[in-house]
DNA sequence: TATTGTTATACTCTATAACTATA
DNA sequence: TATAGTTATAGAGTATAACAATA
């Protein structure tokens, strides 16, 4: 009897290890965001105001890689729902701040990325945890230098 | 003299490190391949027919996790550019190989790939890159049960 | 002049739905 | 009926270019 063993051979590369746990991750985010009615990106946008009082879109879309185009329309977004208040400050920046709603939102948000990250890494150690993420960081570290 | 210092909350979350380290390796990896003009997703196709000859499309498509209905129109591309051959199997199947064009500009991929991989690896040792890619390929375990 | 924010737009990926052909 | 392949299409995400407002 003839068996054919299908084999991949991108499986030793980490390019496609990273690709594969990332969107595995990505789309479980997703899901767990979906009901609080924010979207990845929107939840990472908000963390950061959280973390930084008074931040610019720009400086945000230099912290995460996203393009000054594509903040303004998610901006407006946050702006719309009441989940971000923001004033004028130097020239044509706008100084962004969460709104009551807007933390509660991300509360919400950090409890779910908790039990979310959890799921995945339940069986490592801690220092496995530890050690994976920084080796990650190694690996984009050339991205962060341009920063 | 007051310093706002910047920090990012995503940091210490796997999910961040993935996708940033994905996102970084990605696009160093479409530019290696850009002026043979291969996709990223093209090559990891080729690779899979390189690698298992007369597979079909649609079995490729769940090993990559690319959708039927996108299988389509790439198979017709590299079908129209003589980097890939067919015929008629069973059912509708189409058994899928390499024409030689196909095999030399796999070659040519695999050894770009190479040097790509080399690049983001090059201060691991040969044991922390296999223990990295090891618990990558367990972070993602859920999708590879699913086949 | 350099930076911020905005708009328009295009391209790639990805997703669903509906259809045909074959076992 | 289940599977393979195709087509059309819609939605993200991401890219560039051009413009106005401000230091």
């Amino acid at each position: 009897m003839e068996v054919t063993v299908i084999q991949n051979p991108l499986e030793r590369l980490l390019g496609y290890q990273l690709r594969r746990a990332s969107a595995a991750m990505l789309a479980d985010l997703a899901e767990a965001l979906a009901d609080i009615g924010l979207s990845v990106t929107e939840m990472s946008v908000l963390m950061q105001i959280e973390a930084n009082s008074d931040i610019t879109q720009s400086e945000i879309g230099r912290i995460l890689a996203i393009k000054r185009a594509n903040m303004a329309p998610m901006t407006a977004s946050l702006l719309e729902r009441g989940l971000v208040a923001r004033e004028a400050a130097d020239g044509r920046s706008q100084a962004l701040r969460l709104t009551d709603e807007g933390r509660t939102a991300c509360a919400e948000a950090g409890r779910r990325i908790a039990a979310h990250e959890a799921k995945f890494l339940s069986d490592l150690v801690g220092a496995e945890r530890d050690a994976l993420i920084a080796l990650l960081s190694r690996v984009w570290s050339g991205e962060q230098a341009k920063r």
